[in-house]
DNA sequence: TACATAAGCTTACAAATGTAATCGAAAGGA
DNA sequence: TCCTTTCGATTACATTTGTAAGCTTATGTA
């Protein structure tokens, strides 16, 4: 696993459109995150460019315009993102955490089974 | 629950002294402090500081010096925090975090059947 | 009593972040 | 061909954050 650089939160949901989606041009992104922000597409157009700068995406010309794609991946910057909160608000403990969220989060009954049969497989 | 203000993660090390031991002076908190970072004691100053300005934190005078006691509660804050990266990072699906987590951690056998009763428990 | 200390108060200052607007070039449509 | 639209590039600007230093006042110490 590579460095992760520091993804900001507005960064990270841009980053979850390109990696749900790649190669993509800076319209779509904007055309996307139409749904779930107010933001407008100067703005998505700043986060593309110091997520370049970041080296967390990377891009290619097509015609007039850029193909975005993701550099870093989902699954590094989750396991970053992760660590870092695992550490800053339970000392690293990831059972502490888990069991803070088993309580506080209420839980289905069918989301219990679920995580039930997670723990299953991982056995 | 009352809202929680930001907390920035240098003032997260700083609230984890006061949530485990308050009221204390802020000579307190350094000393603690010097153990785990490499802070100036005006550092720390600031950062008790802004604490205060957010409300996050109260005092009153002792002699010459302040006792700093928190107003937001641990479990609020985790609380908060918690929603807060759940929802950035697993778009707020507990299921999918714990998922992730107990894939990339490796948990062992003993963890897992901790979070098992944790589960039992919680039914 | 004069001075070094220690507290809090005020000020500093760069980098990161959120949130855009303006500028210039290219390209497509009237 | 000229104008409008669309891109990317450059510039803007306040706020938050990390990380302190300097100033002022009271106090304990020689």
């Amino acid at each position: 696993m590579q460095e992760v650089p520091q993804i900001s939160d507005a960064e990270w949901q841009v980053m979850k459109v390109i990696w749900a989606d790649s190669p993509v041009k800076a319209s779509e992104v904007i055309d996307e995150l139409a749904n779930t922000s107010y933001w407008k597409p100067k703005t998505i157009k700043t986060m593309l460019r110091r997520l370049v700068d970041k080296k967390v995406l990377g891009y290619y010309q097509e015609g007039k315009s850029y193909l975005y794609y993701p550099i870093v991946s989902e699954r590094d910057s989750i396991k970053a993102e992760s660590d870092f909160f695992l550490k800053k608000v339970f000392n690293g403990s990831l059972n502490l955490m888990l069991a803070s969220f088993i309580e506080e989060e209420k839980l289905s009954q069918q989301e219990i089974e679920q995580l039930r049969r997670t723990l299953d497989d991982k056995e």
